[in-house]
Order: C-alpha cells, then structure tokens, then sequence
DNA sequence: GTAAAGGCGACCAATCTGGTCCGATATTAG
DNA sequence: CTAATATCGGACCAGATTGGTCGCCTTTAC
C-alpha cells in the first residue's frame, strides 16, 4: 500500500525562506523589549536548518524588519511594530516580487493583443492577491 | 554586461499549465456557438507548446470545462457558462490543490504548539487567497 | 481508406530551491 | 587583551518539480 502522497504542489506556494522567517518572525514578537534570540536558538526551537536560519534572519536584518546585536550575547529582536511587518513585505524581502504569470522572455506573442489581452486581467488577479499579502500583517498572523 | 535578468521567483506563481489553461479558455470563450478550436490551432495561435497543449485541454476536458470532438473537424469548445470557471478551478484541475504552507512531513515540531500556532493563521491567509481566486471567473477576466 | 483530430502514458531535460560548507568580521565577557 | 560567540556573505551541490517531447492508439470526416 502506497502511504498517503499527497501530491505536493509547488506553484501557489510560499518558499520555504519565508516561511521560516514567518516563524522566526512571530517567535521574535512574542519576545520581552529587553530580550533577543540568537538564531541557533531559533533553529533548534522550531526545527529550522540551523545554516539556513541565519541567512533568513539577516536578510530581514538588512531590510530593516530585525535588528541584529553582535557579540556573545547577541541575538534578534524585532526592530519595527508587528503591526507594520505585512507577509507582501516578508515575501518581497526574501524571494522577490513575485508575479503570477511572468511573461514568457523571448516570445513573439508577448506583442499579440490577445495574449496580453488576457495578462492584463491577470494582472488584477494579482493585484487582488498582493493586497491580501499587504493586508496579513505580523499582528494578525 | 549581463542583461537584465530579473530574478524570476517560483514562487507564488502559477504553473505554466494554468497559464497556458487560462488562455485557451479565454479563446474558447470568444468562440460562436457551433464553432470549435483545435488544440493545434490554439497552440500555434498562442505561441503554446504545440505538444503540451492537447495534454492540457485533455485535463480540462475530462474535467468537465470544455467538451471536446474527436475527427477530423474536431476541436474544444467551452462545456460551461464563462461565468461558472473560476481561476481556483482551473488550477486545481491542473496543479492539484494549493497549499501556501504545507507542513513539512517527518519534523516533530509540526506537533508543537508554537509552529502550528503559526500555520493556522496562515490559513487564513491561504483561505482568503483561495477567494480571490473563487471570485475570479473566465467572464470577469 | 486516408488524413486529421483528440487521448493517454512514459520519458527526458532544464530549472529552481533548499541546504551545507567555507570563511571573514564584529562585539562582548572575563 | 584574548577568546568565545555572534552575525555576514559567497560559492557550491544535490534533490525535487516542472515542463516539454515522443510515441502509439482511437475516433471521425471526406
């Protein structure tokens, strides 16, 4: 008997990256003003890859989402309101803009009205699921 | 110079079968009543791969969207009102289901209450992305 | 009967992602 | 001052998924 695969779907899904920082994210809101976890605590705490941990938490670093002490009793907190760290943000920070139906480079149709006739609606397709993205902020995770 | 090359994520994104399933049906919906469009006809029009394309509309056929004729002057032509095809229906029947945070399988923390603290919430997210692409039907494209 | 169309299964290749290793740098405890 | 611990960042490799192709078969119009 074949165990129960479900057959995983790629498309429509979040990256893993964002995901874990998500998690990280809401580990650090809950977080006491003083307080930081370092990102191995992190990774052992929720089961994350304790290489990949890092590099999430600094790219959030950089853009500004977490602040980042150094030194022995370094560690993240958030820098911001969890109030104004929206998921679109998160997702920006990590895999990039992302567009639902990219048109195909190097295609002679990408001129043809019909096609971008239909790209065009796709566009508020996308529109309407961004401002989903825009609207889930760290508070309301 | 390296050109341009914009960082194309993944993710998020619709397959390029849906992609491919949403302009053919648009084309179809263009369609006079008795009228029909080959797979062929439809692919070179579009720039489709011209091998891929059947396969596609053979999944939506059998699932009911569009009905299709065998022989010689066969072709598809849409089996339900413009009006009743969602973008969420056709991604199912293509894709599978969508999920934007599948639990990952085999990890322990799946069972803490921390994690899936936080998956609950992001299905949320995911339920209300799933009504945008509910709302969106072959007409309002 | 022949040509053109859809139906279906298997297979291969390219791409993307995720994960790991490596080192360098900065800061704090003692 | 020194050592330990933290972040930072690039390069690389393997696995998974997608997408595309080839093949053969059935059905229908002419």
């Amino acid at each position: 008997m074949v165990a129960f695969t479900r057959p995983t779907v790629q498309m429509l899904r979040l990256s893993r990256k964002s995901d874990y920082a998500l998690v990280a994210l809401k580990a650090l809101r809950a977080l006491g003003p003083g307080d930081a976890l370092s990102a191995r605590e992190l990774a052992s705490r929720f089961g994350l890859p304790v290489d990949l941990t890092p590099k999430v938490l600094a790219r959030l670093a950089q853009a500004g989402l977490v602040q980042a002490t150094l030194g022995k009793t370094g560690g993240y907190r958030l820098a911001r309101d969890a109030e104004s760290i929206t998921v679109a943000e998160v997702v920006r920070i990590l895999d990039g803009d992302p567009e639902l139906a990219p048109c195909r480079e190097g295609i002679l149709e990408c001129n043809r009205i019909a096609d971008c006739d239909l790209r065009h609606p796709l566009g508020n397709l996308q529109r309407e699921m961004m401002n989903v993205l825009d609207r889930m902020t760290l508070a309301n995770l």
